[in-house]
This record gives C-alpha cells, structure tokens and sequence, in this order.
DNA sequence: TATATACATTTACACTTGTCAATATATAAA
DNA sequence: TTTATATATTGACAAGTGTAAATGTATATA
C-alpha cells in the first residue's frame, strides 16, 4: 500500500496554524511578514510551517527581493481535493439514485 | 481561532492505516475482525484507530452480539468535505468566471 | 459453569512534531 | 562597507502519536 505520500499531504493540513494560514492566503498572496504579523507565532516556526505547505504543494512561493511571497496553488488545491475525495466517499455510484448520494 | 475541532477531524485521516481502513470501507459495513485480517496490526492498534475514526464522524458503529460492525457515516463524510473545502479553496468567487476556478 | 471469541483498556516505549532561542544567510539601504 | 530587514537553518525540548504486550470485559457456545 502506498498511502505515505498522501498522509503527508493530509498531515501537511492538521496544524492549527497551518489552517489559520490556508485562510490567510485565500484573499490572494502575502508575504511572510505579513503572515508574521497575524500569526501569533515567532517567525522560525512561520518558516516552518510553510515549508510545509509548500512541500504539500498547496502553497506556492516566489521570492522577490528579501521577501517570500506565498500564494494558495491552484493545482495544489486541485489535487488535494481529489486525493481526499478518494477517501472520504460510499460507495453510492453502484446505488440505484448515486447522483442523491451524501458525499456529492 | 477555534481551528482545534477541524484539526482534530484532519487528524483522523493522517495516518496510514486508517485511510487503509476508509477504502476498506467504501463497500459497506465490516466487522472488527474482517479488518483486523485486511490489515497488518494488532486488535489492540486496530481499536485505536476506530476509535480515533469513529470520534471524528467519518465512521460509525453498530455492535450485534460480540460484533462490532463499522461502516462510513453519510453525515460524517459529508461533513468533512464540507469543512477542508472551507481551507482548500481560492477566492474565486469575486472573479470573472468562478465556475472555471480549478477549486470546483 | 467453563471455555472460546471479539473487542476495549491500560501501560510502556519509540518516534514524530510544534515551538522557540540562537545563529546563519541574503538582500537592500545608508 | 556598515547596518537593517526578511527569511532559513540548527538545536533542544515538551507534547503528541502509533504501536504492541498484557489485561479486562462482554457475549456466545459446549
């Protein structure tokens, strides 16, 4: 079985911060400092956590000058979604009404 | 920030053996001993992660005699995208043409 | 009652993880 | 070059987590 990749896309979303972070980066880039300034956290863990992120694919980073701006992925998300769709789902389509199914 | 309850149903899903068992599942209700084959850990690792599973949402359980029968919750699962496609996603919305978003 | 089976709980331990202080690196400005 | 700013890395530590052995509990069967 071959789940380790994914376990750690799914642990790369179960910190609070991280979390905080998703939402943060929602309205469009920021840069690290900025994110500094919301977190209640000091800036080595910031680093850290989006190291994280990134290594998830979920962010993205570019840097410009001194500063690092970090950017939700679209194909990062996109990916994600589907990974997690592959998990947390029944098995309605082998239903007669699979379109009335919970999980769609 | 009250991330903690949504990082605790992250959580649930971050470990190799128990997305094994939501696969194991996607076909309809198993007992704890079906699983304890499928699986290579002990009864005593195995009664971790249901438990862990079944506090999440994502599973529920119904004992009959000496069985317990596990089996998705449409509720749980149902729930739980809901709450990590409030994290996964961009603001798409507030663009042109937010159906084509990558989110969706 | 005695025995067997299915599952839960307790305990202990190794490993992982989030955190911050200290330090290092890179870039920009004076 | 010197100084200030933004970020990354290292090291240490406490807390959390997955695991299995031992044990406990509940139910069914002989």
């Amino acid at each position: 079985m071959g789940f380790r990749e994914d376990v750690r896309k799914v642990k790369a979303l179960a910190d609070e911060n991280r979390l905080a972070i998703m939402l943060a980066l929602q309205h469009g880039e920021k840069c690290g400092c900025v994110l500094l300034e919301e977190l209640n956290i000091t800036q080595p863990t910031l680093s850290h956590h989006m190291k994280v992120l990134c290594d998830s694919g979920l962010v993205a980073s570019r840097k410009e000058g001194k500063w690092m701006h970090y950017s939700l992925s679209p194909e990062g998300i996109s990916s994600y979604r589907e990974m997690i769709s592959g998990y947390v789902r029944c098995d309605c389509e082998k239903e007669e009404t699979p379109s009335a199914c919970c999980c769609k």
